[in-house]
DNA sequence: CTGAAAGCGCTTACAG
DNA sequence: CTGAAAGCGCTTACAG
């Protein structure tokens, strides 16, 4: 296929290879002319530098590695989107790693895969961001990383981040505005930074607008199709059930879906359902479901660029972290209070 | 962090680093005391070879690339999470390539691509398995390739494929069984080949059971959820519906409950519907979905190794093809005639 | 069964 | 602004 290498390049342009790689690499001095001759001579012949050797002689990979442990696949590849990008305009490889956070060999794999592959630095997604541990070996085996993940607390590393609590709050608002007070909530896994962001939201939203908050409107779940399914029926057969749940993500809206067909209640008509990720799922269920997006792809790819940025010295410092906004999706599944829509 | 050379492991075993490259790639002709030794000191030093320098020297990358096109991202990950077992398995990294197969800049991206990286071989999925320009493209740059597809006819080239047709044939007999005579069927996009093979079983299954087929009972469709909506529209609402539709995949099947919904059919107590793939929104949607689960972890696992296989000399030649086996999910949206469950 | 020499295609550190 | 030399850590081709 190109077997075109640097020294051919070189020869072409009557310069020596070493002018050749400064023009790859956008090192500065070189003289104009030198670099229009040889990027011509580079487009000609079609040249790209072989990988192998440029990490064999700098010292990096020039590869990032990107972990993940999310039962959601459309969250995973949309991440994989966004971080790809980001290699792709930086001419980095990318390594991905699903892997099960609860493994208790996960420090050892990681081990392996570092030292098999030698990624120059990582991108974390939840629950991999608040694994201690992990963290801990990275910064001791001076492996750059940069956590995507809900801003809940002051973090001491590189961070790209959603408002999980202003997000909620959007949802929240938007119920109010339909004319619910009664407001049901869903909790996803305990002491993951979002579940407790979205609660947060949840608890100020209704103390902004003067409602007290009642207890027993908020039920346990863990992000599971099922455990929504579980909470729903537990809400919905209170004594005075709510007008509207909402749940910290979408499969436990879709099991609250599922969970009102059951107890024949009809959605939106009797009770409105706000999800939270605007995971595909949320287009097809019947009715489709009002949420958040969660700008996933955007959010990789910051985390990418950030990343890159810390790991060339000659590029401008990584900025310490960036805000990514999320977007309501309003569809079918809510309306207003008693909505006498038609069939 | 490791920082071990195979010169290091050499040192500390008193052999040249020939030897202990020998011992590294299982080649023969080291004798057992050396073979053990070597091994030891492996361990001991947690020495992992440096792939840039394999690679550099060995004029391969190691690298394995994975095209698709395929807008379900659990079909993405599955795939991902078959190649990359294989990968691991035999000291192979992995390129994952999202691309669009009607870009016109298809095969250009794709040369750039090959040859940044110098992946040694790919593995393919429709509907790029059916994209000639493509296929030619790569056996003139001589890379080889797995095709991963369901399986029409010959192939020249190297295939992990599933039979989709007697897996619609399974589908069809359970709604036999279960006494349905007036099937519907929509169909996938035109002429890609498990759309086809699809078709063909339900045809067949007809046939097998003696009953006439009516094109009335056949309806267009794109894979997507939008065209399933439509098309059920179109089945249901002709002057002697079916009582049992069947979708060429879960997509559409989801866009065929929410027709019934709209047109207050009871799923499944005057409508059946069956689907294809075993997405996850499958099990998400209200009812859940009967589908045929397409095993593509597995297949994607096959695929890398056959590979893998094929770039290895020293081992067993490629088998040419091999087939996996599909297998019926029965769930709450499918039931007898008539059904009289309780609500 | 084992090893010495050359080389893969780049970058680094230095010199000018 | 440019280049000559050494070297990154392996494999190849050969010799014994």
């Amino acid at each position: 296929m190109n077997t075109v290498t640097m020294q051919d390049v070189a020869n072409l342009a009557g310069v020596s290879n070493k002018t050749v790689s400064r023009v790859i690499n956008n090192e500065p001095s070189v003289s104009p002319a030198t670099r229009d001759k040889i990027n011509k001579i580079i487009k000609e012949t079609n040249f790209q530098p072989n990988k192998s050797a440029q990490s064999l002689a700098a010292h990096r990979s020039l590869l990032l590695g990107l972990l993940y442990d999310n039962p959601s696949s459309a969250y995973i590849t949309g991440l994989q989107e966004g971080v790809l990008k980001a290699c792709d305009n930086f001419g980095y490889g990318l390594v991905i790693h699903p892997c099960d956070h609860k493994d208790s060999d996960l420090l050892q794999n990681l081990r392996q895969l570092i030292g098999s592959t030698r990624m120059d630095g990582l991108v974390l997604t939840p629950p991999l961001t608040e694994n201690k541990a992990l963290l801990d070996f990275l910064d001791e085996n001076n492996k750059p990383h940069v956590l995507i993940s809900p801003l809940d607390q002051v973090q001491s590393n590189p961070l790209v981040f959603t408002d999980d609590v202003s997000a909620a709050k959007q949802v929240m608002q938007f119920l109010f505005d339909h004319g619910h007070k009664r407001i049901g909530f869903i909790q996803g896994v305990r002491q993951r930074s979002g579940t407790e962001m979205r609660y947060q939201g949840y608890k100020q939203a209704l103390e902004d607008n003067g409602i007290v908050f009642d207890k027993d409107l908020v039920a346990p779940g863990d992000f599971t199709f099922e455990s929504g399914e579980l909470a729903a029926q537990q809400l919905l057969r209170l004594d005075k059930p709510p007008s509207a749940i909402f749940a910290s993500n979408d499969y436990m809206a879709a099991g609250v879906l599922k969970a009102a067909s059951q107890l024949r209640i009809p959605v939106p008509y009797e009770l409105s359902v706000c999800g939270f990720d605007d995971n595909p799922v949320a287009r097809f269920l019947t009715p489709t479901l009002t949420t958040v997006q969660h700008p996933v792809t955007m959010l990789a790819e910051s985390a990418g660029e950030l990343l890159i940025r810390q790991l060339k010295k000659h590029l401008e410092p990584p900025h310490k972290a960036s805000d990514i906004h999320s977007e309501l999706i309003v569809r079918e599944s809510t309306g207003p209070v008693n909505s006498q829509f038609e069939a």
